[in-house]
DNA sequence: TGTACATCAGTGAACGCGCGTTCACTGATGTAC
DNA sequence: TGTACATCAGTGAACGCGCGTTCACTGATGTAC
């Protein structure tokens, strides 16, 4: 009858190796996780890593589905502005807000490969999902003339775009870039594109 | 006096090393990139490498130097386009097609990192600045009322959004986009960018 | 309520591997006379 | 042109380290009677 008792403390040590893993890679990056660290950070032995979870691939899917989620709830009240545009914007101004604020763990997000072969699992990659359609919506309204494939591409693309700008921001190469004029310059980029869009949709110029 | 035949041998030996390492890159990426294989290739021992360089860092330097040069080789006939707007189309098309035929080679001009606190080498930067200078000549003249900061800040915004895209295209996530539809996007994309400039700078809206 | 037994979370030393780098050596090449 | 000597490119076995993962063990927790 007290089993359930036996399963709470291992899902607590479960969720504290989880804590212990989300930071580490907030301080030191994906590339500086290890598993002596993370366990020494959630006060247990290193084995017992491996009875909470199977290897230290999942411990990082699992920061990263937390970051995703996290960004998510970011994201949430850009849904509130009035015009298509104005969402777009808001979304992508609280996107890089985002990354400044995270900026290891969101690299984390990118920078993770499974090994050769291994698939993302779908819980996952469902997530993904999840954000990408959050993305478009705005873009739907704004351009409900065009396919889903050819809307479904122009989404990533947006978004490939502003994750670009903010990786290369972020990448050091470019170096003290003050936030204010990184988001100066994702709204207008954001904003040519979405202007276009317009334009191209109504059929004006 | 035959000192310099020696010499000439050695500089051999060299050039062998950085062939294997760029063949190796081009194969399996600069994560995959092993001493033992290099030197395997390039026909000599392991030790032999440690003569020619330093250490595997700078054998990356040399092929991302190589690298670079042959993208500075490929984006150069986009400057035989009439207008500002066509030769920035031009060089991102050209872009899109170089990364899309060196993928590795490329993705390890933005992977690689020397170790902490290693400064990146002054001749390995200022091939970098080159490459932003020529995507930037265009835009001075879209804007030359702007300052030369902002240029700067814009042209590495528009830099950073292509860069986005194609990354993005090529990391798997987005397995399968076929060739003609990336270099659509990126044409939409540097368009809607550049337009947005022209219009800008001639109090267009 | 006790007592014997079973389970399994948790332990941490040890394993094993990959891999960059070093180092004592060798032999070919070049110099001095 | 020979001969003795010095140099140093090239060799590859060995070093050393970091680090993920395993595994034999232990002790606390829970079950059966």
């Amino acid at each position: 009858m007290d089993e359930a008792r036996t399963a709470d403390r291992k899902a607590d040590l479960r969720n504290r190796l989880i804590d212990a893993a989300e930071a580490e890679m907030a301080e030191k990056g994906l590339a500086g996780l290890k598993a002596r660290d993370v366990t020494q950070r959630a006060g247990c032995a290193l084995g017992a890593l491996y009875n909470a979870v199977a290897d230290l691939d999942e411990l990082v899917m699992r920061v990263n589905s937390r970051t995703l989620a996290r960004l998510g709830i970011a994201l949430a009240p850009a849904g509130d502005a009035t015009t298509p545009e104005a969402v777009t914007l808001a979304l992508a101004d609280a996107y890089v807000v985002f990354a400044l604020q995270n900026r290891r763990l969101w690299s984390a997000l990118f920078e993770h490969r499974l090994p050769e072969g291994v698939p993302i699992p779908d819980w996952h990659q469902q997530e993904h999902e999840v954000l990408i359609a959050r993305i478009g919506a705005p873009l739907i309204a704004l351009r409900p003339d065009l396919p889903v494939d050819v809307l479904r591409l122009r989404v990533r693309t947006l978004f490939g775009a502003v994750h670009g700008v903010v990786h290369l921001a972020l990448q050091g190469r470019l170096v003290g870039l003050p936030e204010a004029a990184l988001r100066q310059e994702v709204a207008a980029l954001v904003t040519a594109l979405v202007v276009g869009a317009r334009q191209a949709g109504t059929g004006g110029r």
